[in-house]
RNA sequence: GCCCGGUUCGUCUAUCGGCUAGGACAGCCCCCUUUCACGGGGCAAAGACGGGUUCGAUUCCCGUACCGGGUACCA
């Protein structure tokens, strides 16, 4: 292929929330649009007006901004080749369609919905159980193939409705080089006379395809690996089209499948099993039913975008852990694994962890801040804040974590685990905790370190294994057996917050 | 049915003919920590099957099996 300038899209169809694969297919366009400094094109393929979803479009970008995966060319962001909506680019469709009429590679078809439906069933036998509109079946349609030349035109003057179909040609192999899979071949007599422009006057995703492609200048073209059978009518409508040379180059990326059983992964087996496809919630405005997405359930972006990139990609060593930046300088579509891969949900979450454990505290500070306060958290102070989140965070998977925590560091728990204690309580405990607070009451230092050594000191004189005042003590200031190491839990809190518990505490056992 | 694609530990994957088949997640055990984690150490776990080609195949070729995708006036 000739060296263009890079210019690649996602395209997809706004029909509802944006679902793993369709991320990841971004993603695949993005870092290959950064790396070799070209262009990323977003364009919304709504050429099926029955299946127009309010919202879906926003959504789109939203999730886009949201992974930080933005488009340089979008319907919102503009462009050389705008409009960038398909349906705002129907006129363009139906020219292409008539020239590939006239020049022989088309036809018109009158048949009905009715007709087509009673084709599939007379045709349909035990070894054909799907016929098609093919070279054979054709000679029995309603087309301008099989119609007399006054009659077709008799019927176009009527105003009746038609489509017009791609005429496959017979027996001819067909091959392109993926740049996954290598070569990849086709027998047009295996392929149908797909519809290219639709009875309402829109075009198919095969003519859009590839008309919008090449009037946009698109050089490399990745898609899921659910395409791969049509790509002989693309590679045919490049041709005929006379646009061979400009055909971008294709990628087919392997599917993402459910964990267990088989299949592609759908939003039907988040809902079963428990966590999210899409990328950020999504109501559905016709039903209102809502699905939850990995945003929502605490992912940070960086870790989604991660965890995908995983999945069918590696850099040939065992780094598993890259920032977008990385990807865009390592990434290349020919080390794209070929098979599909399971989801696995709790690698995503690991992925999620680490991003959690090696993000700075003032970095993670906004999320988790927000977190905390659709959970009632009263936080106010920013610089507590990124104290408690630097101490919890290790232990925090996915960002609701922060709120068991670290929810204690700005309140007083309201339910404390005495059951925890009160097994082992004894007079010399109460005694210890008495004498505890009458020493941290004077007490000059209120230090990590100094409070340790100062509680040791003083359960060394009463004769106290510290280890037995350890789990009384977190429970008063934590209200269970959680968080991060008791005395920079009391350092953070505070003398008064500190002995405020234990008082609070030792009146309940 | 037909067409296309795929096939390494339970899962994601490394290996571009030399392998005692490596890593990660999950699992199990131990250490650390008298919370829970984090961290460290260890165990267990794989080349679908059958033929070739080759001194040598996980790697190349063929067949079979299995899995996936497609087979719409949906994308």
């Amino acid at each position: 292929m000739t060296k263009r300038k890079v210019r690649v899209r996602f395209a997809p169809s706004p029909t509802g929330g944006l679902h793993l694969g369709g991320v990841r297919t971004v993603l695949f366009n993005y870092l290959f649009a950064r790396k070799h400094g070209g262009d990323f094109i977003l364009r919304i393929e709504d050429t099926d007006q029955n299946r127009f979803v309010e919202g879906a479009e926003d959504y789109i970008q939203d999730t886009l901004a949201w992974c930080g995966l933005v488009p340089d060319e979008s319907p919102v962001h503009g462009g050389a080749f705008a409009p960038y909506r398909q349906s705002e680019r129907k006129e363009r469709y139906r020219a292409y369609a008539e020239q590939l009429v006239k020049d022989g590679y088309a036809y018109y078809a009158f048949d009905t919905p009715e007709e087509l439906e009673q084709m599939r069933i007379q045709f349909k036998t035990a070894e054909n159980p799907s016929p098609q509109y093919n070279q054979v079946i054709r000679e029995q349609m309603r087309n301008s193939l099989t119609m007399p030349e006054a009659e077709v035109q008799a019927l176009l003057d009527a105003g009746t409705t038609y489509v017009i179909r791609i005429k496959m040609p017979k027996d001819e192999t067909l091959t392109f080089t993926d740049m996954i899979r290598g070569e990849v071949s086709f027998n047009t007599s295996q392929v149908d006379d797909k519809v290219l422009l639709k009875g309402d006057g829109m075009p198919t995703y095969h003519l859009a395809v590839v008309v919008d492609d090449y009037q946009m200048e698109i050089s490399h073209a990745f898609r899921g690996e659910e395409w791969l059978p049509s790509a002989p009518v693309h590679l045919l409508l490049w041709k005929y089209l006379g646009w061979e040379e400009a055909m971008p180059e294709w990628a087919h990326l392997p599917l993402i499948l459910k964990p267990d059983g088989n299949g592609k992964l759908s939003k039907r087996d988040g809902d079963r099993l428990g966590f999210p496809v899409f990328a950020m919630d999504w109501t559905d405005p016709k039903t209102a039913e809502k699905t939850t997405g990995f945003r929502e359930r605490g992912f940070l972006p960086e870790a989604f975008v991660n965890m995908l990139a995983m999945l069918g990609w590696n850099d040939g060593t065992d780094q598993e852990l890259f920032s977008l930046e990385e990807l865009v300088e390592k990434f290349s579509m020919e080390r794209v694994h070929k098979g599909g891969a399971k989801f696995d949900y709790e690698k995503a979450k690991w992925f999620n962890h680490e991003w959690i454990k090696k993000t700075p505290a003032d970095q993670l500070l906004p999320a988790v801040k927000s977190a905390l306060l659709a959970n009632a958290v009263p936080v106010t102070d920013d610089i507590v804040l990124e104290k408690v989140i630097g101490l919890v965070k290790e232990r925090c998977t996915l960002l609701p974590d922060f709120v068991q925590q670290s929810a204690f560091f700005f309140s007083q728990p309201e339910n404390i685990e005495i059951s925890a204690i009160q097994p082992k309580w004894d007079d010399k405990k109460n005694l210890f905790f008495a004498e505890l607070i009458r020493a941290w009451e004077l007490s000059t230092l209120w230090e990590a370190s100094d409070l340790e050594k100062e509680f040791k000191e003083l359960a060394a004189a009463n004769q106290l294994k510290p280890g037995e005042l350890m789990l009384p003590f977190r429970i008063m200031l934590v209200g269970g057996k959680y968080g991060p190491g008791v005395f920079d839990i009391a350092e953070i809190i505070g003398r008064e917050a500190t002995l405020a518990r234990i008082k609070h505490t030792l009146q309940l056992l």
